[in-house]
Parts: structure tokens; sequence; C-alpha cells
DNA sequence: ATCTTTGTTAACCAAATGGTTAAACCATAA
DNA sequence: TTATGGTTTAACCATTTGGTTAACAAAGAT
């Protein structure tokens, strides 16, 4: 029933499967047996190749964390201004997700689960620290480029832009009365909007 | 084992218990037995007042949303301007979600779970429409008092901003290495930050 | 006092679920 | 051809879980 089987073999075919319905049922709500229908195989393959429900599910996390991973580093360490880094996140970062919308809703889910999961994704190679934007926000205050402005607080302003419309989506849908056309119209305008909200607020 | 039982019924009690499991946990992760054991009862009686798991759940949800609701209602419906109520709503709002720090994710999540919830909560008699924030911004923007933006994206970048660090809580703590106490402070922090960032962005 | 309704409990049940096992399958190297 | 090793399957198992039942207690109602 998978539609994108990029792999062969079943060790991916499982992987593949799992990613789909973890992410949309979470450890809790997923079922075994649904992953081996969604993959087209044997229920004990599942624990042939991964052992157990739970090492399944942290393979499958670990994996959609690295997905995100680079995407924060381009807002975190890149070299160019915090303005063009805006700019450029925030275009990225919405089209990136209109490919993989579970992704964000299903991290921060399960972290919420299972909070010590943070210790596992920080083990990942890529993973993103906040040290330089921090530096940079302050010297671009201190050079009168910005309006004075704490760098977590900015760090936070601009992920819960750019994420929380994806991990609110049914509450969004349903104030705004929008259909699937609607929404993904006005993620496409955010793109934008968000980009210049953030900028007016912080340009001097 | 619950703290604050204020009921002395057992249907209270229940309620009691089941808003607190199914808070933390969610449909799929809660059981039964657990609410039971959180009521000091026997688990018969989750049947006998409320029939099934699925009813229970409900009148959790419901009861949830109808505590957010007014909260939502005092941007969408208060008369005063756009600026004082981003100020108000962004105060009040972080006060009340600090008491209530599993609310948010609770419906955002099982309103993802299940999308249809969002027409029982929709029946509630407080129930939050847009309309008048759109027509009110519109307004501002035609008198100069407000830099031009589209009311409904003004609207997701309010509730973005203020709802999702209570949505992600783990992943914010990781990166910025925050403690319960330090979390605590920078939301503290945020009820002025929060308002401010978007007064900036938005007023002429 | 006794009947009736409501509340409460322990024991029980059927279905679902994660996980195991033993046998079969199958490619490949000797 | 035939061992050999990894791979796959159907059947099975133990436990968990939502839900039921029958007996019992408490409290009004008559």
């Amino acid at each position: 029933m998978a539609k994108t089987n990029k792999n062969k073999d079943t060790e991916g075919q499982i992987l593949n499967a799992a990613e789909n319905v973890f992410q949309k049922k979470g450890m809790d709500g997923a079922r075994m047996q649904e992953i081996a229908d969604e993959a087209g195989i044997n229920k004990a393959m599942l624990h042939y190749y991964y052992r157990s429900k739970q090492l399944l599910f942290e393979a499958v996390f670990t994996n959609a964390f690295s997905l995100l991973a680079p995407q924060l580093n381009k807002i975190l360490n890149d070299d160019s201004s915090i303005e063009d880094k805006v700019k450029n996140f925030t275009h990225n970062y919405i089209s990136f997700i209109s490919k993989h919308p579970y992704l964000p809703n299903f991290i921060i889910q399960e972290l919420n689960r299972n909070p010590k999961f943070f210790e596992k994704i920080q083990q990942n190679a890529a993973f993103p620290t906040l040290e330089k934007f921090k530096t940079q926000v302050t010297e671009e205050v201190e050079k009168g480029i910005l309006k004075p402005i704490d760098g977590e607080q900015l760090f936070i302003n601009i992920i819960s832009l750019n994420i929380f419309p994806f991990v609110a989506t049914p509450l969004i849908k349903g104030f705004l009365k929008l259909d699937d056309k609607g929404f993904k119209q006005l993620m496409e305008q955010r793109k934008i909007a968000v980009s210049e909200f953030i900028v007016n607020s912080i340009k001097k």
C-alpha cells in the first residue's frame, strides 16, 4: 500500500512503512500489524530486523530528526546576516515542511511523551546549537543594524512562526474555515508574510 | 494520588483523574486502570458514569477546550484596539497557560489524531470566530494605525508566538539548555517580549 | 420494617497486541 | 548435488486492556 517504496530490500521497506504509520499515529497509536501490512510483509519480520517496537520506533525517530536538523542549521550556523537568514529560512522551511507535513508534530509529540529522547537526538552529528546565532544577534544589535532584542527570544519567535501552523493545522483550518487547498495557499503566502513580519519588527 | 480533588462526588473525581491522565498521555497512551487508580476508585465506576473510554475522553476534551475558548475570545472579540489586545492577550495567555501547561498540546494533538473533533468543539457556546478581528485589522490599516497586514496572517502569528513554546517545551528546553525554572523565567519575559515584538512589527 | 433505587466492588471475559518459535524457503558456495 | 546460512511464514503465546456481570451495600421511599 505504500506509495513510495524506493527500497527494494525488506529492511528499507519496513522503515518506510514504519515512518508512515508512526508519524501519523505516534508510538502509542501505532500497531505492529499495521506497519507489517503497509510494508506488505509478515509481522515477524519487523522483529527479525528491529527486535522490538521500541527499537523500530527509535530508528524512525532519529531518522526523522536528522531530516529536520539541517533545516535548523540554516538559520543557526549560516554566515549571512540575520535578515537574510530569516528570509531564507522562512522560505526554505515552509517549502520543506510542505513535503513532510507530519514531521514537526511527530517530533514534538514524541518529545513530550518522553523528554529523554532529546539526549538521543543530541548525539546526531549535525545537531544544531544556538551559540553562533546568539552572538550574531548581539553584534548586529550593537552595530545598530537591529533593534535591541534577545537572541533566545528571537530564535523562539522565528521557529514559532514557522513551525506552529504545521503543528496546529487542524486548528488553523477550523478557525479560518479552510480546506486543504486553502491551507496550502495560506502557507504559500506565509513564505513572504512571515519574513516580512519578522524583519519589520527587528530591523532598525 | 490526585493532588487537587475539589470534588467530593465520584463523578467529579473521575473527571479530574481523567483530565490528568488524558492530558499527559493522550487518548492512545491513557489506560482506564490508571485513571481509576488516580481517582482512587474501582475501574467499573468509570463505565458506570461514562459508559466508555471514548465518551470519558470526549468529556475531558470538550471541557479542556471550554477553558481555552474564552482566552481566544479576548483577542478576537474584545473592543479595544489591536495594539491593546495584543498586549493584554499575550500577558494573560501566558499567565493562564502556566497554570494549565498540558492544555494546548493536548488539544492540538487530539485534533491531529481526529480532525473531526473540531466539529464537537464548534458547538461550544463560546466558540470564537475571526470575523470581528479581521474587519478590525482592515479598518486600522486603512486608518493608518497599522502597517498593511492580512488579518488572518496576523492572527496566526499571534497565536503561534504565544502557544508554540508551550507545545514544544521539551524542544525549547533542550536547545536553550534550560531547566524548569529557567524555562519559567523565559516565559515570564515573553509576556513583554512577545507583545513588543508584534507591536514593533505592525504599528506604523 | 421492607422494598427499591443507586452506588460500589471483585471477578471475569473476549479481543487485541507485542513478541516468539519451529519449520519452510531459497540463494549460493563447496 | 547438497550442505549452509540467512530470510520468510503461519501458528502460537502471554499479557494487557476495555468492558461486563453478579453480588452486595447504602440510602431513600412506602
